[in-house]
DNA sequence: CGCAGATGATTAACATGTTAATGGTCTGCC
DNA sequence: GGCAGACCATTAACATGTTAATCATCTGCG
């Protein structure tokens, strides 16, 4: 490598990028889960719609896509193959029209059943290897970061889950100037 | 919530996935990026290949894909476009002719000096913001988690990258039980 | 030398991420 | 009551993620 590793050069090197390194890491546990969702026919978003729903009675696409980190847009691809699977259900809200109400259909509990306690033995694995204590930290220091960022002023209104979608505040990247495509 | 907090449940609630939190940070601090790079008509993974070939002179195709985390498979999509817009060159490896080597042209410099000033400005803010210390902390338990789940057996090896593309270790995910699809 | 197996890039096929546009529904306000 | 603007879900269009298959090249070994 040409470059030394201090702060010097005119941009911190690649590797100390923090997006980077978040995405890193999050492929790395990934990896340990993949497998074994796949062999259910399980894509990492499905299974966390699946779990979400299996938490609670019913969730509207909203909060749905808020606590799994699932674009609306894509959620309005992915519902109704797992709907047509008999994985769960959907229905318009009586007091809001506009609005969809999902829940796990039976076959989707069934699902979560099967595929919950091998889950939760790698997750187990995972935190032998990293220690209770130093994943403790982890999650401690990703709290902070998402509080620290989540918006400039303070969030996090009753009930509000921070992570936020995609980009709910990233929008609006102009049409702008598109190097001439 | 109907759950309560403590190790008490069957699982984990969802909110206390690591992955889902990693994810959650990631897009909290990309979403302060995005704006910037959409307006120079730059997606996040084109901005990252950009970014690694302007710290080196050329790199293959191997060593792009596992510094900038993208599949093998979709750099060849990628790549192809950069080069007909004029910002990357690709060529043939004299000495391996399966691998292709790629660099940024003159263009893609230029970008990059474009680019490169505001984006290092929004780090800068967002290290405002978390603190220099708390930062430090971020990447020291990230570089951890990396660490300790590369591989079962110690990788690292002399200029080995550790982040690993995409799944280097997941694959093989069986051809298996597809839900009946 | 020559071949079998390994390796690297590409492509295809499908799923999701991302943005913008569309259409139905609701809400506040006149 | 009725309308304008906000809101939610869907869809389209394009870019990328992900896996498997394919093709070319290379490497080790007989």
């Amino acid at each position: 490598m040409t470059r030394a590793r201090g702060r010097a050069g005119p941009m911190r090197p690649f590797e100390r990028s923090l997006p980077m390194q978040l995405m890193r890491a999050r492929e790395i546990v990934m990896a340990r889960f993949r497998p074994h969702l796949h062999a259910h026919g399980l894509t990492d978003q499905q299974w966390r719609i699946v779990r979400a729903l299996n938490e609670v009675a019913e969730l509207d696409m909203m909060e749905l896509g808020a606590r799994c980190c699932i674009h609306p847009a894509s959620l309005s691809r992915i519902l109704p193959r797992l709907e047509d699977e008999g994985l769960l259900r959907r229905r318009t809200s009586r007091e809001d029209q506009r609005r969809v109400i999902v829940s796990l259909a039976p076959r989707g509990r069934q699902l979560f059943a099967d595929v919950a306690p091998e889950s939760e033995a790698i997750y187990a694995a995972i935190t032998r290897e990293i220690g209770t204590e130093r994943l403790e930290a982890v999650y401690a220091v990703l709290d902070d970061v998402i509080r620290t960022l989540s918006g400039t002023s303070p969030q996090r209104e009753a009930g509000k889950i921070t992570g936020v979608p995609k980009n709910f505040a990233a929008k609006r990247a102009m049409p702008s100037a598109k190097r001439g495509r």
